[in-house]
DNA sequence: CGAAGAATTGACCGCATTCAAATGCGGTGG
DNA sequence: CCACCGCATTTGAATGCGGTCAATTCTTCG
């Protein structure tokens, strides 16, 4: 259980996002969304708040490149971060007229900004955003399992399986290659997967310093992971 | 953090669910799905399994009248239940063809399934769904807030906060009424609390205790329970 | 009334938090 | 190039919240 009450305030440095003019609205098109992109585009650099938490709902949001992190606060400060999100991925839902989450670039983005109006009036947006929420509650689920029920060990070895791509889920099955290996960019600080993991930084520190020493991670710079033996890995996320 | 490896099988004394052959599923009409249901309409009793963790996935379903939870079990045994449901909730939902979460009734229900090939070819339908999944989407983020950073007792105090319809959202902001009271049902078991809010059943007992010696609940048969304090409990959420 | 299951309560333990200090790393300017 | 600074990370030691184990009480139901 975590009480820690350090505050987070990265939007002191809050800069205007410089986006291009790249919208086109026109008549609904029959034709996906996908190529032609109706609403906004707007780019990001790293590490800036898309959306603050509490306020006004304007628009949904729709990752085309880059990944996104959605975030919560208690009023004491502890922060909780509710998803992890790439492109493809939607944000900025809410049944209320107002945000209840916080969002926030990790890298440099592209996301397509749709006014809850064109929403609204829009079929085809509307069933594009709700595949996508589709595996995003997929995900919530696993997630609500991994905060409510697994170990600090298991947590962080489910993030780090995660940052695999393909594996730990369906390609996991079976004790494969016993010698495999494979490298992995971690772009979130220990505060930060330690707010996602529902754990304290120190708690994520010792879990990847200890899966270190096992052998079964191997890293010099803290965000260059190697995954020196995914199946192990796999095996402690306590889902094998 | 949470170890205990309970087992829990409600599955051995399963029942064919009694379903009366209400479906009507004809050409697809503009009208609002909320009346006249396509897909069958399927009759539960409370405690019956309506999804198994694993299942090969058929339909799309949505609770017309009861309420339902949504669980996940780890292979030990541990096991979180990830959302409770009402009316209007649907659930069911998933990418792969197989279900990764089982569903339960809590009380008698009626629900609406709809064949997964229904809902692909029917445009209205997925609207409604989609409606349905962003307020879900909402109360998970909401849930991995207390799963990742509130006490035990916060945890309790939400949860409890949570089955007074309408309190604890928007309608409580300030010391209202300070002698503000209301009763509740609370029809989980307590091992059923714990799992939702990802702690022991001892712990919620404990919680449930305390408040009960502080005058903030009231209670003598364990699932009839008063809050007697509806603000103060309020701000033992967390959230104020 | 008695049995079975649910809930409560107590005692002890352990994992993760908390507090604190040391180390490592990247950037900046002399 | 190196010294220095700021920040993230690592590591250590102590505390405490919630978990675990176990015994008791309460409730329901046959």
């Amino acid at each position: 259980m975590s009480l820690e009450a350090r505050r987070f305030d990265h939007a002191e440095d809050r800069v205007p996002p410089k986006f291009d003019a790249d919208w086109s609205l026109g008549p609904s098109r029959k034709a996906s969304v996908e190529n032609g992109v109706r609403g906004r585009m707007l780019d990001f650099e790293a590490r800036r708040p898309i959306i603050d938490e509490a306020e006004k709902a304007r628009c949904v949001y729709r990752i085309v490149e880059g990944s996104v992190m959605i975030s919560k606060m208690l009023p004491d400060g502890r922060r909780q971060i509710i998803e992890l999100l790439g492109p493809g991925d939607v944000f900025g839902i809410t049944t209320t007229g107002t945000h209840q989450s916080a969002a926030e670039t990790l890298s440099p983005c592209r996301i397509a900004a749709y006014e809850r109006a064109l929403v609204e009036s829009d079929r085809d947006l509307q069933l594009l955003i709700a595949e996508r929420m589709k595996s995003q509650i997929c995900a919530l689920h696993d997630h609500a399992m991994l905060l409510g029920r697994k170990t600090a060990r298991e947590r962080v070895a489910t993030f780090i399986i995660r940052l695999l791509p393909g594996r730990g889920g369906a390609g996991c099955r079976g004790p494969a290659d016993p010698a495999d290996r494979s490298a992995v960019t971690v772009s979130l600080t220990r505060q930060e997967i330690a707010d996602y993991l529902g754990v304290t930084l120190e708690t994520v520190s010792r879990a990847f310093s200890q899966l270190k020493r096992e052998g079964v991670l191997s890293y010099g710079r803290h965000d260059a992971v190697t995954v020196t033996n995914v199946c192990r890995l796999c095996r402690l996320t306590g889902a094998h």
